[in-house]
DNA sequence: TACGGACTGTACTGAATAGTACACACTGAA
DNA sequence: TTCAGTGTGTACTATTCAGTACAGTCCGTA
């Protein structure tokens, strides 16, 4: 009966691809199989614990994606404006080819808020941690550099929302354009 | 059989409170029951279209509330100053006691997009362009105020993404605080 | 060739779902 | 005191849901 064989990372992507679209709540396990091809048997073979498997799967491979692109370019940069630069471009680029939806900021939402409570504090306090501290690399106080970094954060995830709701990414790419600015503007 | 009489707008309010706690999908018709206190005749008699005709009442009622404490005193301001003042007040006291979820920022994700696209998208547009509006009387030019409005409501919407990670309203507080010297401050 | 582990599709189960039907109860007006 | 209108609670239905069970299949290794 076995047809096609799939490994895990292909089909949490496949995942990845269903929540943005329907959410956590609205990808059923008929739509979940329907959409990504893969069997309900091989869904609780990769995911024992059902749904909520699913979404640690793609939050983590969410994560792994930022970690690598993100923060430890932030983290280790020598040249805190070509790194911010390189956040810009790299952000722009991953949501826009995404359905412009940040997963961790979706499940802020709903009933799942507290499953992933942890998950979600630490990947928004690794990236404001980080941005953080290549705008101090950069000569900015600790306290302005953590502010920045946390409206950043902000100015970027209220971006989406407001991408989705005019269904245009030019009014994201200018909101991280001018987020850029700030960040690499002068202390008033 | 029938015990309390309530009418629509009460209803409507404690909808509200669900969704922002459950989200749209995850408030199931029992759910909704339980925790209003509305039986499911009452629910089906207000709202015969079933979840989709409660959501749209719930949006509504917030988008009056916007309308009103909001969007008419930022059009109408004579002093930008004030009127943006005013709008921060309102905006973190009218967030921070209901839950930090913006509904209509939710309905960008999941199945519901479509249904309710046009009334996000007005919701959005009316507040940037009051802003701006408020802005340009305060000597801003066209373009500038236009990009300030859509950066600042794009940070508020992101604060409260950020607030919900953290458990914090503080974050949240600082974030308008902040929005709002940036929105008052002098032109670059 | 045989065998075990990794993987897959399908048929099933019990619970929960949205929505319907309808009898009932209050209220104000005639 | 009747009556219509506005609500309200409950029992019901058909559908969909997450999750389970299991037989079947492919592949690498010996």
């Amino acid at each position: 009966m076995a047809r096609t064989v799939l490994d895990r990372s292909d089909v949490v992507r496949a995942l990845a691809g269903v929540f943005r679209k329907r959410g956590f709540e609205g990808g059923s396990l008929s739509v979940i199989q329907q959409e990504t091809g893969v069997g309900r048997g091989s869904l609780y073979y990769f995911f024992p614990e059902g749904k909520t498997d699913m979404a640690a799967a793609v939050l983590e491979q969410v994560s792994e994606w930022f970690e690598e692109r993100i923060f430890t370019p932030l983290r280790t940069a020598h040249d805190a404006t070509e790194a911010i630069e390189a956040m810009s471009q790299e952000v722009a680029q991953y949501f826009t080819s995404r359905e412009r939806v940040c997963l961790f900021a979706a499940m802020t939402l709903g009933e799942e808020q507290d499953t992933f409570a942890e998950a979600v504090r630490t990947y928004f306090t690794d990236w404001v941690d980080a941005l953080a501290g290549a705008l101090r690399t950069g000569g900015l106080s600790s306290q302005e550099a953590a502010d920045r970094a946390l409206d950043a954060v902000a100015a970027i995830q209220g971006g989406l929302i407001l991408a989705r709701a005019y269904g245009d990414d030019a009014t994201f790419l200018g909101i991280v354009a001018r987020t850029e600015q700030r960040l690499l503007g002068p202390t008033r």
